[in-house]
DNA sequence: ACAGTTTCCCGTAAATGC
DNA sequence: TGCATTTACGGGAAACTG
């Protein structure tokens, strides 16, 4: 009679944080002749869970009884709307016992119970609902897990509440797969993968024959196992990326200036035959979260390729990547100074590509006429200080 | 009977931040005989602060009651040694209600009194002892603000309970405040402030003719004022740079390469006649936390002093600040770059200065003879992948 | 509307338990 | 000992409250 309901991690639902407050939504989809009474709801974790297979026990700290509210805006349809655990009265979950069983913790599937009761021309009638599985993590350092989880769980069941699911976890096939990833990309940084970018994915992740649709794609090989020859999986390079767009190449990513997924050898013939000055951006396979620019260089024997090392969040928190690109300056012994990026592949000049999302002014010292001693007191009184300090400004030293 | 205790926070006692762990040390000086018994202690916040006095209240969350241990490093005098709250018993506390009085909350003062009994030979002894004043905080960023106060109090007052200090707070002296505040430098930074940067806080603080040793400090003009024009106090000002000195600057702070605090016609006539190229470093009076250098630049007519914009934590968790003064470049228009910085004033060569203290490899392309693409292929086949994407290579392009 | 204060919680580091 | 997991808390930002 009700539905299921969702506590909400920011973007990403269906994962509780220990120690951090959630909400949840439940909606009674009958309407009640006149609601004047309150209806009060009970959260219960794990409430029927198989005793034997409670690894971890979680308790709601605050009351966890609430009361429903009729929501502000009802859709018009049958069914009146109700809110639970409104903003103002969250609860926190604490953890009692540690994981035990073969499962990582980011496995272990768990969910919310919620009862009612109300009792209507006499007859009392009890009311219950359950959450889809849910992933509890301590830190936020598993969410990619638990993200990987329940990706993989709604992709591969349509069980209301499998919580035995990774016991043994179906595989995918690459194409449902890759349709999700691209679904990730489009969610979280609003432009998805297109076919080459998930190509090259398919052979990082199935080998370069194996990569068809119909390829099956473990859970393990996709979130378990690293990398031969790294120390991550799949998943949590993917998501390192996923993370690093959202907080520093949004708009960039978004205008399509990003390749991004493209392997060495690709790269090489992409750019073969260019123009000395072409350049692409892809992402680092070597270091999670890392980002790097190849460009095609006039060098005495014909071209050549030449990488920079990855730029990380640290390096793009101070300074953003469009800045980066536009004052990149290679210094050959002896020589000025050049930036070597001048064509974005195949051939866009650089300016158009990225002019829209150069941010700060260029660090670029102008040669300003010297001011004279008597002007730079004005400005020192006249401006806020904070320009002056600011603004790289020349002053004439006064020689007596 | 038993010596106050301080709860620490990390090199800044007497301040209790809410929600966060605190640890107490209780001694008790009297040699008891043959203590087979556990001394309980029971720890107590604001116990006998005057009724109409409490703004805030705060209560320990966890047991109040601790067992005192002896001591394993008891140092041969008479007393015994305890400790109290150990790191496996830490208290939290919580707040209660919210401050209310003309003071604001790192201004007021509370205490922790801790009382103990005994029986001994018979004989029902009580104990009882109380902390110095303490400041209790909410957020890290009350944390410049409450040492401020430990500061004003431990200077100026023997009292070792006045909870209304601040109600009334006393002026210092610049003798005294400037000795407070070049320990403040050689305790968290390693180094003191000389007689020059002492001047320079001395005038800032009072004004050009005031800054005498005998010249009255206000509270509120260390403290609670804003200096003219900024939007900050004048200790604000300076724990933030100490901050930064932590932070990012220590080796060089502690190898006297920062004269730091200068003013700007200080600086003018300080680098007045001095070689082209020397520069000193100065920490900016208009930005919170940052560092900017001045040098002496040759220009069309004579010489003239150019500064750069501030260098703040954001920037130097990027790149240090050695490393930024080797790789400085100006680009005057279409001129080959130039490292302006030379000599660090008065005249010591930059490498001289810094070349202990650069830690990365210059950020510069060296022109390395392109690769055959097959040595590329072992270099990617053998190499860690991670040395592959970090070296700044060069790759031939095999044009068919 | 605002400022002082607190709460919230991510993200790094350290501690913990197996 | 190492690994998986949790705890601790600084720091930025949002929320709160008079």
């Amino acid at each position: 009679e009700k539905q299921p309901c969702m506590p909400t991690h920011p973007q990403k639902p269906l994962i509780i944080k220990t120690g951090v407050q959630f909400t949840t939504k439940v909606r009674l989809l009958v309407k009640l002749p006149e609601v004047d009474y309150q209806l009060k709801v009970k959260t219960i974790f794990d409430k029927d869970l198989p005793p034997g297979r409670v690894n971890r026990q979680f308790f709601i700290l605050t009351t966890n009884t609430k009361v429903m509210d009729v929501e502000e805006s009802s859709n018009g349809c049958l069914s009146v709307e109700f809110r639970h655990l409104t903003k103002k009265h969250f609860s926190k979950i604490c953890v009692l016992c540690w994981s035990q069983g073969p499962l990582s913790v980011t496995e272990e599937l768990h969910s919310l119970s919620f009862e009612a009761q109300f009792n209507i021309l006499g007859i009392n009638i009890d009311l219950e609902t359950c959450s889809f599985p849910l992933v509890v993590i301590s830190n936020v350092s598993q969410l990619p897990g638990g993200w990987a989880s329940v990706m993989w769980y709604n992709l591969l069941t349509d069980e209301p509440k499998n919580l035995g699911f990774f016991a043994n976890p179906p595989r995918a096939s690459w194409g449902q797969l890759s349709e999700v990833l691209s679904w990730q990309f489009s969610t979280f940084a609003g432009r998805g993968l297109n076919r080459e970018q998930l190509h090259m994915l398919g052979e990082k992740l199935l080998g370069h024959q194996a990569s068809h649709s119909e390829s099956q794609v473990s859970w393990s090989k996709f979130c378990k196992e690293n990398i031969p020859g790294k120390p991550f999986s799949f998943w949590m390079w993917l998501d390192s990326i996923l993370e690093l767009i959202k907080k520093h190449l949004l708009p960039i990513w978004n205008d399509n200036c990003i390749m991004g997924f493209v392997s060495k050898e690709t790269e090489r013939s992409l750019l073969k035959d260019r123009e000395p000055g072409t350049f692409l951006l892809r992402f680092s396979e070597s270091h999670l979260g890392g980002i790097t620019f190849t460009w095609v260089e006039q060098s005495e024997n014909g071209e050549a390729l030449t990488f920079a090392s990855p730029y990380t969040k640290s390096r793009l928190s101070a300074l953003p990547f469009a800045d980066i690109i536009r004052d990149y300056k290679v210094f050959a012994n002896g020589e000025a100074p050049e930036n070597p990026l001048k064509f974005l592949y195949p051939d866009i000049p650089k300016n158009e590509a990225f002019g829209r999302h150069y941010n700060s002014q260029q660090s670029k010292v102008q040669t300003i006429p010297p001011m004279s001693p008597g002007m730079f007191d004005m400005l020192t009184q006249h401006l806020s200080p904070l320009e002056i300090e600011t603004a790289v400004s020349t002053v004439n030293l006064n020689r007596h």
